[in-house]
DNA sequence: GATGAATGAGCATTCATTCAT
DNA sequence: TATGAATGAATGCTCATTCAT
């Protein structure tokens, strides 16, 4: 009783997250999150207004941090195949770290939860932009400038990423989304000409 | 009731394809199937063992369905463009009578379900099987050839495939995916040559 | 498992009221019903939308049986005086049994409820129209009758009945609503001539 | 904070009082009470020992400040007349402020609530005291002095006056109160003679 | 083949209250 | 004097599933 303030509503998004890693979306349950951070339930109610609001905040966190991580390769990188390389590497650290799993689980979920649903859409609107400005950078000043449409070409890119999220986590290990950046970085060049 | 075999088992399978498009995977519980078909709940596990099995049979109908049209379509198709076109009025088809949905929810679902998910898999090799030989076709032939790793190529395909129906039905309406469609037809013969 | 139909349903009702009279409307949780009746709290939901529904039901099926016994008194009653007399045997009955008691609990917890509040009123509208009724034979034809205001008067009666309902709980053991209807009959020759 | 004595549990009282005229009894928590208050709900159990103190120490005050007002009706009235037309006139008052209100809700509560029920009946003996005194003063001198027992007449009183606060919050809007008081005023010379 | 009664475990949420600060 | 973190128990309700009929 009685800890400094907001040391302990990190506490409890960090249980959410741990709950949302090890035990998915389905069996993070107030109970679960309260026994992975060592409180009781009625703890979530005094810090969030309802269990979607917890596991919201704790999507948010993930994300922004992971965004921010993205974000410097998209503006640190001069070519596009640099950055499709650096952006592979990013990605199996978020896969190791399983942060990729919080995403997934929670747009998942979404997708039959009408409160949900637009509120992890939100979330997703910076990657969405991200996406647009990598694109844009990758394609300007090359001949492919007036042929890509930029905002679909992003929400291809993030499409494709949410979709490998599901694949991926269905098939267990595989290594086709390394095959495909690696395929990618190897015709970059050769649509730049 | 006298009915003739097999007549019910179908009707339970209608009911949970109803309440997956009306009411999404998370509204739909035993009673609401039931509700949707006119029956009781009990009936269910009278045809099936557990309210996930009658789902997977749902999803496997449905799958089954338009796996055969998107079948024909590539078989029939004289070239990526035209491929392309055929597949965009079979997805648009598919939005309108409610089966993406069916997909989305329970590839959604399965995200966070243990015994859900390898069978959710399952279902959707024969979709990888059908894309690798859609890619292989397109490529055969062409200088793209030696460069297309044809399985990840595939995957790629379907990966794109589940992320538009995560995104799209995220965003609601939109057209991203019609316009990504007909962008990848109008470069298919650029890339080609 | 399996009893015949309706049966069950009248148990559940029946450890409401068995609930309500012993533990009163804050005492009477799905927990303390299903204890009354042997049964699981979820029964109640089989058979109920909710608490209040089961509650509600309670009430009106004691409601319903008691009143018909005051319907009775009523027609059968030939002066004021003997009505008094009648009321006031039923209403030692009504004590004894705990109906009393139900109708205090819920038009008591009917006070601070909004869902509950309309809803007794309703089942209290009968007792107003019979209170009418009454009021009006004793009244037809003597000197009171262009004086009173029939429908305030039964208001009045169903008041003081609540009230007494009230107070004499408060009270415990109290003479005063016997007193008071022995007065009436002493005084209701005199207001009539 | 260094607030001069007693001025913050006056605070207290105060906002358990706004919470049980605008939530009832039932939406009165100590969380809504320190919400009306603006101060934290711990406050409560600083100043009293239990949240059924503080209602039963804000009943009091709210009873204890209408009680003197009809206590001086009571003796300032020259003849029953007068004075039930002084009690309507308080009555509305009553209404208009609220006060009724907290009555209504906490006679309700206290009805299936085994602590409340003596306490709250404590607070309401002084009304039956100055009831009693009510109709000692308007019986005393008439021929109805040797028929009417006082005490059960007190009761009657208090026994509608509880009555009608129910039913007249049950109805919402209704004029039986009013109706019913000016029918007594008229009778009353009547019945004195 | 099909019904519908019943279970038992689970759920998110709210509550009065305590207590270190 | 007052705060605000935290508890532990209780609440109404939903669920997939079972099974006698």
């Amino acid at each position: 009783m009685g800890r400094p303030r907001g040391q302990t509503r990190g506490r409890v998004v960090a249980a959410a997250l741990e709950s949302l890693k090890t035990r998915g979306y389905a069996g993070t349950s107030t109970r679960a999150i309260a026994a992975a951070g060592g409180f009781q339930p009625g703890l979530i109610f005094y810090y969030f207004e309802s269990l979607d609001d917890l596991l919201l905040a704790a999507l948010e966190q993930s994300s922004t941090e992971r965004l921010e991580r993205y974000r410097l390769a998209v503006e640190g990188a001069g070519s596009a195949a640099e950055l499709l390389g650096v952006l592979r590497s990013i990605y199996d650290d978020d896969v190791a770290s399983g942060h990729i799993r919080v995403v997934s689980e929670l747009v998942g979920a979404s997708v039959s939860n009408d409160e949900l649903r637009p509120r992890v859409l939100e979330l997703m609107q910076p990657w969405l932009d991200l996406a647009e400005r990598g694109v844009q950078d990758a394609v300007t000043g090359t001949p492919l400038e007036p042929l890509v449409p930029v905002r679909a070409a992003a929400f291809a890119v993030v499409t494709f990423y949410l979709g490998a999220n599901l694949l991926t986590h269905l098939e267990g290990e595989s290594d086709e989304v390394a095959t495909l950046l690696e395929l990618a970085a190897r015709l970059a060049p050769a649509l730049e000409s």
